[in-house]
DNA sequence: AGCACGCCGACT
DNA sequence: GTCGGCGTGCTC
């Protein structure tokens, strides 16, 4: 049947069109019609559920239209079923809408899967109330081993709860396999649905009970100066501003407390966002006492009808991880970002977006204070143009003595040197407690000479190379250049490289055959797993039943640890051997964070810190308590290589299959950005008037492909591609449109191309 | 991204 | 013979 294909615009009772875009990760949008009776109260922003191949899923319109869009016939199309949450305020604010295509804009992805992040799904996830237990018959035939090898994991996992696996926790790792065994498993008898979810969770909404959670908090918050709650007022005024506050946690917790206080009393809501859970937890609870406000703790996804429940209640504190930026609030007066450089605010999958930036865009569209908190803050930051500065004075007898113990002068490799030694002695004889701190399991990806401690590194990158034994060679993980292995160290002419590394296992060995009598407790990644084990360890930490706690950065993930006589810094420099531009940076962070874990000097507070580089400016200016020595020559550092935050970086991956082919298409890509961004660049206009300001920051460049170590999720391959500039929204541009192109020149799932704009953990 | 359709290996 | 792996194409 052919269709008036005039306009109809003047016809008022013309069909209307919607374009639809779908929380599925697909970039285009759909055409649906619009049926005469939802027309009044379809409008650009509003959620509605449309009929998508062979199931119904909830999308939004970002456009009306009475114009057929070409190339589409009007009986190809199907009508929108409904409009979201019927009765209530349908859609998403206005302004919630924007900033999912503001962050899709500037993370290069869908808009539909940004979309996801401001309204996930809430109806569709609702979670089943039933649990699985495994049965009698169940446990034999594990004993037995009758239980085909397929079913096998899920009828072990099952069996390992006595109360029952919540049938939610098994669909959220929704895999076809997953469902049919436990079909199979239930035809068995092996297990049973049980009525009611596992009981546990407590509430998401903090109760006068959720203290038994956590350990008391070690926190005693500073009160905060007149003047600097003053000129924080001042700036509440003047929304939106970003301020950093730079100090210790019981500093900032000061700050916090009080600020949020005022913004509630104006009438207005407060947002906190923390990279760590426990974190988040814990500071939580402490607000929960420092304010008369409701405190919400929120981890991880939206339900629709809490944010809705939420949206209406007055003024509260809402405090989560980094997807909390997204929660949806009627007013926002304060957003404050704790511990803003930790990788945790970044989302590893796509979108990439990072919660500190999105924060700001959230702060400027709400006329919010946006607080950047941290007792080390970022480069990234430091290096805002307009921001306000907020610092802790720290008096010098606040700080522990320090001490630096250069173990190249150490004799036979011993991880403890004779100062540690004895202060360690002297500590337990005192009976007092020592941590021992090793800020990195033993990376053992690198090469290093044992008399110097120099670490080869890529010349133009000047990132540490990746050592690998079978090929005996050094790759750059950024470029990919290769290079033999150095006869000699680069450095002191040494012959001793070797690969580096020393677990918290050997230091543990070595701790107990020195002091066999002593009580020791060791905290990191494998001793810390599950929740009810982690808990009691912490449980052990807090009780100080310990002389030695030996442990990694696991020790500040949690809430504060009461400080102790004696801190010791293993090997201070482990950490700058990942191959990482921000590796002395993550670095100096751990070490400021260590020497807190000691009391002040005046109570016999003492920090060793045994490095090989006790030149590096990292070991500097720990010890000298100036971060500034790190900060002026990292900056410089970072200048002179053209890495964050003075130039900017997107990091591109293509998996597939096919190792070779594979690169082929990575190759072409990287073709692709060449001539859109170093053959013929497109400056964006306010690159062209800095022009002549900074001209080196205007140089892109590609580097790579280079091949990703190890193999990616069922057994894909990965080619990695750095693009580096000054020019972010050049580069922006010149990733998008190579992105369109390889899409339409590799259509289907041969491969993928995925897109990190700001990487953080590159890799 | 889901989800179904469709073609080849190993097990009843 | 079937069951079930996952390669391929489509979704207004
Ligand atoms: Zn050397
Ligand atoms: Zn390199």
């Amino acid at each position: 049947m052919p269709i008036d294909s005039r306009p109809r615009t003047d016809y008022p009772n013309a069909p209307m069109f919607a374009d639809v875009i779908v929380p599925r990760h697909l970039a285009k949008t759909f055409t649906y019609l619009v049926p005469p009776s939802l027309v009044s109260r379809v409008g650009v922003g509003q959620r509605v559920v449309v009929p998508f191949g062979r199931t119904t899923l909830e999308g939004a319109v970002i456009g009306l239209t009475r114009d057929l869009p070409g190339g589409l016939n009007v009986s190809q199309l199907k009508a929108i079923a409904s409009v979201s949450d019927g009765d209530g305020l349908s859609g998403f604010s206005p302004g919630m809408f924007e900033l999912s295509r503001q962050v899709a804009e500037e993370y290069i992805a869908p808009w539909g899967q940004c979309l996801r992040l401001v309204a996930p799904p809430a109806r569709a996830v609702a979670q089943p109330k039933w649990s699985y237990v495994a049965t009698s018959q169940g446990r034999l035939a594990l004993e037995q081993g009758s239980c085909p090898e397929v079913h096998l994991p899920l009828l072990q996992r099952i069996a390992r709860r006595k109360k029952g696996l919540s049938a939610g926790t098994i669909q959220s790792s929704r895999r076809s396999s997953d469902r049919q065994a436990l079909l199979f498993l239930e035809a068995q008898q092996w297990i049973l649905r049980s009525e009611g979810a596992v009981s546990n969770r407590p509430s998401r909404i903090l109760g006068s009970k959720a203290g038994t959670e956590l350990s008391t908090p070690v926190c005693v918050p500073i009160a905060p100066a007149v003047e600097v709650m003053q000129r924080l007022q001042m700036l509440m005024q003047a929304c939106p501003t970003r301020v950093l506050i730079d100090g210790v946690l019981d500093y900032r917790v000061g700050i916090m407390a009080r600020l949020a206080q005022l913004v509630l009393e104006q009438g207005r809501s407060v947002l906190i966002i923390i990279g760590e859970v426990v974190r988040a937890q814990w500071m939580a609870q402490v607000l929960q006492e420092a304010t008369t406000y409701p405190v919400t703790l929120q981890s991880r996804g939206v339900s629709g009808v809490d944010a809705e429940l939420n949206g209406k209640v007055a003024p509260q504190i809402v405090i989560g991880t980094r997807s909390a930026i997204f929660y949806p609030l009627r007013s926002i007066g304060l957003i404050w970002v704790d511990g803003e450089e930790d990788s945790a605010l970044k989302e590893p999958q796509e979108p990439h977006y990072h919660a500190r930036e999105v924060a700001w865009m959230r702060a400027q569209r709400e006329f919010a204070l946006l607080v950047y908190g941290s007792a080390h803050p970022s480069l990234e930051v430091r290096s805002v143009g307009e921001i306000e500065r907020v610092a802790q004075c720290r008096e010098p007898d606040s700080f522990p003595q320090i001490e630096l113990v250069d173990m190249s002068r150490e004799y036979g490799g011993a991880p403890f040197s004779a100062t540690l030694t004895a202060a360690l002695r002297a500590t337990v004889a005192q009976q007092d407690r020592a941590i021992l701190f090793l800020n990195r399991r033993g990376y053992a990806g690198a090469l290093v000479c044992r008399d110097c401690g120099w670490v080869p590194r890529c010349a133009s990158c000047a990132v540490a190379f990746v050592y690998y034994r079978e090929s005996a060679r050094l790759v750059c993980r950024y470029c990919g250049c290769r290079e033999s292995l150095p006869e000699i160290c680069g450095a002191c002419g040494a012959s001793r490289l070797s690969p580096i590394g020393e677990g918290t296992e050997r230091i543990e060995q070595e701790v107990r055959r020195l002091f066999p009598g002593a009580r020791i407790l060791r905290i990191d990644r494998d001793t810390t797993r599950g929740v009810v084990s982690t808990r009691r360890l912490w449980q052990q930490v807090h009780s100080r039943t310990w002389d030695i706690l030996i442990g990694t950065q696991a020790l500040f993930q949690r809430e504060p640890i009461l400080p102790v006589g004696l801190v010791g810094i293993v090997h201070a420099d482990s950490g700058l051997h990942v191959p990482d531009f921000r590796a002395a940076e993550r670095t100096h962070q751990l070490l400021v964070d260590a020497v807190d874990l000691a009391r002040p000097a005046p109570s016999g507070g003492r920090v060793i810190l045994q490095t090989a580089l006790p030149m590096h400016h990292v070991m500097q200016a720990v010890a000298a308590h100036d971060p500034a020595i790190f900060y002026d020559e990292e900056i410089q550092a970072r200048r002179m290589l053209g890495y964050p935050p003075v130039q900017h970086l997107i990091y591109l991956t293509v998996s597939g299959k096919d190792r070779r082919l594979t690169e082929v298409a990575a190759q072409r890509w990287v073709n692709e950005l060449h001539k859109m961004l170093v053959a013929a660049p497109s400056r964006s206009a306010s690159a062209q008037q800095s022009l002549s300001a900074d001209p080196q920051s205007q140089g892109i460049v590609v580097l790579g492909p280079v091949a990703a170590t190890g193999v990616g999720s069922r057994g894909t391959l990965g080619w990695h591609i750095m693009v580096k500039g000054g020019d972010r929204t050049a580069m922006r541009d010149g990733v998008r449109r190579s992105l369109e192109t390889m899409e339409r020149a590799y259509p289907g799932r041969t491969f993928k191309f995925s897109v990190d704009v700001d990487p953080v953990d590159m890799g």
